[in-house]
DNA sequence: CAGTGGTCTAGACCACTGA
DNA sequence: CAGTGGTCTAGACCACTGA
């Protein structure tokens, strides 16, 4: 045990949060308590809560205490948008088809599965984006079941998984692939585009610490769409 | 002045950083002479400088001191690839070609030069990015010369315009915006490509603070190229 | 080996705000 | 109005490392 005290009581709070122990919206202890339970000045507990307030963990409040973030941890840094929400904020109306929707082991021999659940259960949801009935996007996602069990109960035909995933469970870490393709076969025929249209090909994995939650993968319809992303330095305080 | 004085001393090292006055690689005044300038305990310049090196602007050496970072604020958060890099990654050579270079003042009609350069002069380039002489990438480039005013030296037959700037240029800010068109005419001409082929179509904005420094518009040919972003949270320490 | 940053203490006063 | 976090002081000892 090298590392400094405010490092380890960050440390210990912040795998609280990942496991779910503390989950958000939950009140972490005061800086008091802190101290007392280890034994240090209020300048060290201090240290490591406003290391999680920096990170966008925590949430501190005057006389009310500190608090677990509610999921957004990442909209700082990146601004991909939750299509319901996009295309809401153009004046059209959001709607959700759920294609296919099955349990199932992940499969070993697929590294993306293996990855994302190991040997546990895997939920698999096929599904259209549609914005004023015309179809903007086709969806294929899988959710680790071990990380997000109470997905199970969840009825899509009111809310897509990406915008129930975003309200309900923090991640940490994510990856995005992009890439150009054209539309074929019955992607094509799902987007009701021509053959050979360029569509935008958006893949993303996402974690919570060292576990997958969800990995997805989105066809959008030609250039009606648009990614944005924001970059900046993160400023403390 | 309500700010703290923490923030007050790492908003005035920021702020010469940003402006040059303190380039990269510089040293930074020690902590026993930004305590007696400003009057103040060591802790307190001391969460100052911790904010400038956990947002990668300072680099922070015991008995060296304090330095200006080099260019790399971004590297942790975003990692579009400098296609000289990856191409070289893949084992093919890497070339750029330069078609056009051309000094101007900016259009106060366009709203991309405009906000690029205000009613300064702008250095406009097009060149190809080729792999093993095989053409990979168009790319239109403006640069803000108050932003840049030593670009104008530079020789863009030995260096892209992209590679010079990222190891010249420390950027703060950063807008990208991605999308799927077909590639049609002169652009589909240049990437050897037959008309209609699915590209990626990438517009990115830098600013140094409130200045900015380039627009670029790069199209990619086909599935040639995946862009790949990974985001976590900003670890304190 | 001396100067620098890293950490930590044991206090203090204050600003804010929800019970 | 009392509890909480925000800031700041004036020290201390230590670890590291380049002159």
């Amino acid at each position: 045990m090298s590392l400094p005290l405010h490092e380890r009581i960050r440390r210990e709070i912040e795998a609280d949060i990942l496991a779910g122990t503390l989950p958000p919206g939950a009140r972490l202890p005061t800086e008091l308590e802190l101290m007392a339970r280890h034994g240090c000045a209020r300048m060290t507990v201090s240290k490591a809560l406003s290391a999680l307030a920096t990170a966008g963990l925590v949430d501190r409040r005057k006389r009310a205490g500190s608090f677990v973030a509610r999921p957004k941890v990442h909209s700082m840094v990146l601004d991909i948008p939750d299509l319901a929400v996009e295309v809401e904020r153009r004046g059209q109306r959001y709607r959700y088809e759920l294609l296919h929707r099955t349990v199932r082991a992940a499969d070993p021999a697929s590294p993306v599965e293996a990855a994302l659940a190991g040997t546990g259960e895997l939920l698999r949801i096929e599904g259209v984006h549609h914005a004023d009935d015309r179809p903007l996007a086709v969806e294929d996602r899988l959710i680790s079941l071990a990380a997000v069990p109470e997905i199970r109960a969840v009825d899509f035909g009111l809310i897509s998984p990406g915008a129930w995933l975003l309200g309900h469970v923090p991640w940490t870490e994510a990856e995005l692939r992009v890439a150009a393709v054209a539309a074929e076969g019955e992607a094509a025929a799902r987007l009701d585009r021509p053959a050979g249209t360029a569509c935008l090909a958006v893949e993303r994995r996402t974690w919570r610490g060292a576990d997958g939650i969800t990995w997805v993968r989105q066809l959008l319809s030609g250039s009606d769409f648009d990614l944005v992303a924001s970059f900046g330095p993160t400023r403390a305080g």
